[in-house]
RNA sequence: CGGAGCGUAGCGCAGUCUGGUAGCGCGUUUGGUUCGGGACCAAAAGGUCAAGGGUUCAAAUCCCUUCGCUCCGACCA
């Protein structure tokens, strides 16, 4: 139970000229955040017992799958990170700091390295395997631009659990309890979140999950199937080629003059024909060695899908140097007579009749067949996926959504066991690696992603789950003593079942108390006024509905109780 | 990292072009009238005008530097 008068808690008519979204305005306007820097939030009373609600829930479910509680340093050894080549290859996101004696430290972005290093030395047997162990720490990353409140920050809260297996099969079924778990949260906390494929980034592996929130404030693009419910991450999406739209064969290619025509546009404007005539032509290093992509010229490459199909080499933009050696000093190139692997999208297959770069400076040819004047590697997905392609499950159209990622669930094989020689003896005392799996929760992000899913023009509408108070109640005459008495014993029964109970006794006129209880969101509002117990008893609304119910105060708790079941 | 914009009271802003005693609204304090969807009247507190340097008799205002914040971009022959 918490008085306004005793509270920590200023509300605004206005939202800080820096907050973008929803969100973020709510949540500084209900006293819940305050900002410190970019990047940078303070937890206000009313939002840290949001937090430790969500918290709370990830805390049981994890319990429940069988994950373990623990909790690492946040600063940590730059050794740690040398080990698996992350102090190298997290660049400048990651933050560094040194101690008196000059040696490196890391503030922790992430802990697989922390983790995979516990395990090696915990874990020696497959009698301790299965393991998952998790934490709840604050993370920080050197975001390149903070943004929208807790959505991106410098420093937020997450959940990270880990799993350790014998072998894939294991590995499996953790990150299906895993996978299941998340569904389960995201449910409780009142989230929809969406699970989508998605690609495994920098932190490596081979499979993985993201929880997406639908919002129009997302930062990531999802390509979203209607009919079946195919959705991925657009990095990671797919797609099946309708009927080709080119030719089958062409006459003899030749070259054409395009004088100062460079980009794929500008040649299919110059020739008179469809953008996608022209074929765009990319050199990229793929472990320092020159590759040639191939995509229709009104496409764009995915690297990260040639990265799959080069068996996850490294990818790299192409220096000057390597590109003149291609094709010399020129800015149209192309396959033919090219002496590196061309790799093309699979809607160029038995492409004929297109354009492509001459390798000479102002020139392009024109009436080629790809099979016939060019050699080419394979016929890969290698495009990034656009709105109206069609579903890689149901051919259907896919629709584009924007979304934020609130959680991730990864497979990462051995890939960490192994630079840390995180191995277990098995049945027959033979030493093997272990297989692992790691799954992030953003639960700050989480919390101001219910906020920005869950709100109307007045304010704030928590779940009942995860509301910094259930129920707020409203004493709208605070000098009468017969008003404050009933609220009070009110207050006392709720507490005494369970429920928070946020009192506003202000002597503010009830315009300002109703108007603050829906910014701030309480699921339940119950007013105690003269005027009401001249009716018969407290008013009774939730959030969400217009009228209020007049309960005698006999049947208060019940009343509420069965509100919030 | 590149481009743009902003920094004046706790919050939202005006004043800067054209140099001359620091302003408005909200919030806060006090008193009064009010009292069921952000009341009204009166009085008051609250500012190194982001920081440093320069020009000037005089700088929030002009010039230089630094810092902070916000937005946009990160893209291909």
């Amino acid at each position: 139970m918490m008085r306004w008068s005793q509270a920590l808690l200023n509300t605004l008519r206005e939202a800080p000229q820096d907050a973008e979204i929803i969100s973020h305005k709510l949540m500084i306007r209900a006293g819940m955040l305050r900002k410190m820097g970019g990047g940078l939030y303070t937890y206000m009373p009313l939002g840290i017992r949001a937090l430790r609600k969500v918290e709370a829930i990830v805390r049981e479910e994890m319990e429940k799958a069988g994950a373990q509680e623990t909790l690492f340093p946040i600063l940590q050894p730059a050794e740690l990170w040398k080990q698996s080549g992350r102090w190298e290859t997290m660049g400048p996101g990651m933050f560094r700091l040194k101690d008196r004696k000059d040696a490196w430290y890391v503030l922790a972005p992430t802990a697989e390295e922390a983790f995979t290093a516990l395990a090696k030395n915990e874990i020696s047997s497959y009698r301790q395997l299965p393991c998952i162990i998790y934490q709840m720490q604050d993370k920080f990353r050197d975001e390149i631009r903070p943004r929208f409140g807790l959505i991106r920050g410098k420093e937020f809260l997450m959940k990270d659990a880990y799993s350790f297996d014998a072998d894939e099969a294991g590995a499996d079924i953790s990150y299906r309890k895993m996978y299941d778990a998340y569904v389960r949260i995201f449910q409780r906390v009142g989230l929809q979140a969406t699970p989508v494929e998605a690609d495994t980034g920098d932190i490596g592996g081979n499979f993985s999950h993201e929880f997406m929130v639908f919002a129009s404030s997302g930062e990531d693009g999802i390509l979203n199937c209607e009919a079946c419910g195919y959705a991925a991450n657009q990095e990671r999406a797919e797609r099946v080629v309708a009927a080709s739209p080119y030719a089958v064969e062409a006459g003899a290619f030749e070259m054409v003059a395009t004088p100062e025509q460079h980009a794929c546009e500008d040649v299919a404007k110059f020739l008179g024909v469809p953008q996608n005539q022209v074929v765009k032509s990319l050199v990229v290093l793929a472990d320092q060695k020159p590759v040639m992509v191939l995509v229709p010229g009104d496409r764009e490459v995915n690297l990260l899908k040639l990265r799959r199909v080069l068996g996850g080499a490294k990818i790299e933009e192409a220096d000057e140097a390597t590109v003149l050696s291609v094709a010399g000093p020129c800015g149209s190139i192309g396959p033919v007579g090219v002496e590196l692997p061309v790799y093309a999208d699979r809607a160029l297959k038995e492409a004929a009749d297109v354009i492509v770069g001459a390798n000479k400076e102002g020139f392009h040819l024109r009436h080629v067949s790809l099979a016939r004047d060019a050699k080419i590697l394979a016929y890969e997905d290698l495009v990034i996926v656009a709105e109206h392609d069609a579903c890689p499950k149901c051919g259907k159209p896919l629709a584009i959504r924007r979304g934020t990622e609130v959680g991730q669930c990864f497979k990462l094989g051995t890939k960490y066991s192994e630079a840390f020689g995180a191995s277990y003896l098995d049945e027959t005392g033979a030493p093997r690696i272990m297989t692992m799996g790691c799954y992030g929760i953003g639960v700050s992000r989480t919390l101001q992603a219910i906020v920005e899913q869950s709100n109307d023009e007045n304010g704030i509408i928590w779940p009942a789950a995860v509301a910094p108070y259930q129920v707020g109640l409203l004493v709208l005459d605070p000098d009468n003593p017969d008003v404050v008495a009933k609220a009070d014993a009110l207050a006392e029964a709720l507490e005494a079942n369970g429920v928070d109970v946020f009192i506003d006794d202000r002597s503010e006129r009830p315009g300002v108390k109703f108007k603050d209880a829906d910014l701030i969101g309480f699921p339940i509002r119950v007013v105690a006024g003269a005027k009401g117990f001249a009716k018969g008893g407290f008013e009774v609304r939730r959030r969400t509905e217009k009228d209020s119910a007049i309960v005698p105060p006999e049947k208060m708790v019940e009343t509420i109780l069965s509100l919030l079941a």
